[in-house]
DNA sequence: CGATTGCTTGATACCTCTCAACCCAGGTGG
DNA sequence: CCACCTGGGTTGAGAGGTATCAAGCAATCG
């Protein structure tokens, strides 16, 4: 693997490159080069918590991600974060309207991404490219679960909210009837608009009303998944 | 004006025709035809309170707005609503990834706005027409707006909720330093994710700090903007 | 091992909701 | 013209849910 090469066509923005040297793990995947020339994209690999990009930093690439969880969120001055989106694999994030990226995002496990320069994919949407339909698609179908979340935030209380992210991760996960979760009780506090003792205290009840059971503080196995989609309106 | 005709061109939904031509007040501006024939749109008009379209309609058309205020949003089975957004003059609203809506429209006073077929934009799509374009940086920017309003959902308090929302229509508004609301304070609450109450709690002390004026209900003189902003967090 | 990190649990405070009464402007009908 | 009614808005008292502060526990890591 060629580090330096990797680093040439490293797609961070310049006021990031050298954050980016220090802090980025990157190499190529067996096929990169093919992958990377045919779709003018790189592979690049972040380490669990790791910043990707920050509110502010220029939009000069977006991302999709072949492996991992990757974390989409804001931040007030003071502090406080709002999550916007937990992304896993084959989901696009990043990709803005303006110049400059409106959200953060950091790694929530170790993850493999492929960074698309926007520039190049400006000249795909005049060939109705593939990629760009899936950027369209993807665009319209994140605002859709924007609102869904929306609905969440504003009008449902904490065991719905708790419900109902875990629904979320069962229909994600491969196996049913439970789910691992890639994030800390923090993430999922800053996801719902809680805190994290009332995320940890809300997953307690659930576990005494023998609706889901905490094998352990990541592993939860859904005893009554009725009962939790009930829950969950 | 024929009435039969534009209801000829109706484009809301076969399951919402009945109800479309016992509800909806129709008429083609001056150049009505002309513009119908050269944008694929029809011109309609909704009186105050009206549907435009609900949850889980055929997806159709999409809608711009030509003057008046639409609100769209979500509810939950027990009745609780989340307004989504306030639609104002040449704002696109109802465009969907899939084939149904995914919220209900409904018009905040009475309006007037243009109907598109979905049908038809899609071949505009690969002639990468104007209006295409149009709908795709509608379908980001409106991305970057829920997400900031997640993070007010999510992470605001009632004073900074309102004082955001204050600021938000200031900006709007043509006249500075005052706004005049279209909408009911309930409608503000849904929005928000607040009560009624807490709503006209909050813009009462917002005016005993004479950081606001309620000039009437409806018409807020802004005495002391900076704070206000200060408070929108 | 001690230290750290993530998580859980308890006691209490506080903010917003709920329920209720009241006000006000506008419209209606006697 | 005025009494009445209605819908939107405001205000108050009290309840309730979530946040805050604080302590303790378990697993992981030097």
């Amino acid at each position: 693997m060629s580090t330096s090469l990797a680093l040439a066509r490293n797609p961070v923005s310049d006021a990031k490159r050298v954050i980016a040297e220090q802090s980025v793990e990157m190499e190529e995947v067996q096929d990169g080069w093919e992958r990377a020339l045919s779709t003018t994209g790189s592979v690049l690999h972040f380490a669990q918590d790791r910043e990707i990009y920050t509110e502010g930093d220029e939009a000069e690439t977006f991302f999709k991600i072949i492996s991992g969880v990757v974390r989409t969120c804001k931040f007030l001055s003071d502090g406080r974060r709002q999550i916007d989106a937990f992304h896993v694999e084959g989901d696009i994030f990043g990709f803005e309207a303006g110049d400059e990226h409106r959200l953060s995002a950091e790694a929530v496990s170790d993850c493999t991404v492929i960074a698309y320069r926007r520039r190049g994919v400006e000249r795909l949407a005049a060939n109705n490219d593939a990629l760009f339909m899936q950027l369209f698609s993807y665009a319209v179908c994140s605002m859709a679960r924007a609102r869904d979340h929306s609905l969440l935030l504003g009008r449902k209380g904490a065991v719905e909210k708790v419900a109902a992210f875990l629904m979320e991760w069962a229909d994600r996960s491969s196996s049913a009837g439970a789910v691992t979760l890639a994030m800390t009780r923090q993430d999922i506090a800053d996801y719902l608009g809680l805190t994290i003792e009332t995320v940890s205290r809300t997953l307690s009840q659930l576990e005494r009303d023998s609706i889901i059971e905490l094998c352990t503080a990541r592993r939860i196995h859904f005893k009554n998944p009725a009962a939790l989609r009930a829950l969950s309106a």
